[in-house]
DNA sequence: AATATCATATACCGTAAGGTATATTTGTAA
DNA sequence: TTACAAATATACCTTACGGTATATGATATT
């Protein structure tokens, strides 16, 4: 990799989780040069502006948040056994998560929402993403008589909205109650419409 | 009404959308002037700092979103009725909420956290009321025999995490599908706890 | 080892942020 | 109607924001 590619991916990794705390205008540039080291020249030499790291930030908290669970759902045969493990992260991992400044998605949209034209359009790129590969685990389901013959689309709807409120309000409250509640609700649907 | 008061009230009033969509470092004293017409003088004449207009901005969101359904709640007699009149707000009203800003306490809470106490300690105390109110009336429903013996906190957590996810994911994606369908969702599940 | 290129730091700019001291205006009671 | 207090506007302060032009330092090639 050359030097550059390193720098950048330096300075997105050391802020991502700034951005993901305190928000685009809540971060300053100075926040960026504290955290890497670094020079607002040397940031400037590799990004055009500050929405730019903003942007690559979110891209690298979002990679990050999904790639583990990914892989692991990917390793597993049953599609109910995918379903286990998305919902598992959240049960093991929410502390993580949590000192994270909670899930990215979430705090971009929010952020993001009415102001940033390019954010925004990577959060909802990261939702539809999000929504098309849990409406993928059902579907595969149902094809592989795992799951009964379910409307997909509504139920995939309803996981995404529970395990989003839930972080949010969970984390809000300093309470997992809340999430670890709601992730079992979840498991006891997922059971409801698994064959066996 | 002495004239202090009432400036106090239009400043709040003028400003509480825009602290809402552009949360509480994205708000300048230039936009308060601007939306009341007022100087910074007046503005810091009335309130000790930003931070206070903002704290009165939001339990001004937080009021006017509960008030009337709050109102409406309490006029009907039985326990399924007052739910539905909480669930039809949404179906009802999410165009409102999105041109608002979407939810007050969901973008508060993600806003003020970890970067500003007095506004996260209004928001906890927003969603720890919504809760009771909520919990309130299943634990009614119960009682009057209109519901049957369900674990209300776990009803609770569920109908408000749903609710919060469905308000922030809808509205980031342009999209009251996910919201509606998951409204209608919660409809049913009342309707499955509700005797006759 | 000299040179060209790439990467980082330095030093600076204009602007506007939040906030305040003071002047001015407005409403009100004697 | 005038004198006083309350409310608002003016003018200003300090700070730091995002951003840039330029100088310095590191790296690779011949």
């Amino acid at each position: 990799m050359i030097r550059s590619e390193k720098t950048r991916q330096l300075i997105i990794e050391k802020t991502a989780s700034i951005f993901n705390k305190k928000g685009y205008t809540g971060t300053y540039l100075s926040d960026l040069t504290k955290a890497t080291g670094l020079t607002k020249g040397s940031i400037y030499g590799n990004f055009k502006n500050k929405n730019e790291v903003a942007v690559e930030a979110f891209k690298y908290n979002y990679r990050q948040l999904i790639e583990k669970v990914s892989r692991r759902i990917q390793q597993t045969e049953r599609a109910d056994d995918k379903m286990s493990v998305l919902l598992n992260h959240y049960k093991t991992q929410y502390i993580k998560i949590f000192n994270n400044g909670g899930c990215p998605i979430l705090n971009t949209a929010i952020d993001a929402d009415d102001n940033n034209e390019l954010l925004m359009k990577e959060v909802i790129g990261a939702i539809r993403n999000w929504i098309q590969k849990t409406e993928d685990i059902l579907i595969l389901g149902i094809k592989k008589k795992e799951f009964i013959d379910i409307d997909t689309t509504r139920f995939t709807y309803k996981i995404i909205a529970i395990i989003e409120g839930s972080v949010l309000l969970s984390k809000t409250l300093k309470d997992p109650k809340m999430l670890l509640n709601n992730i079992e609700y979840l498991e006891q649907e997922i059971k409801k419409i698994t064959i066996n």
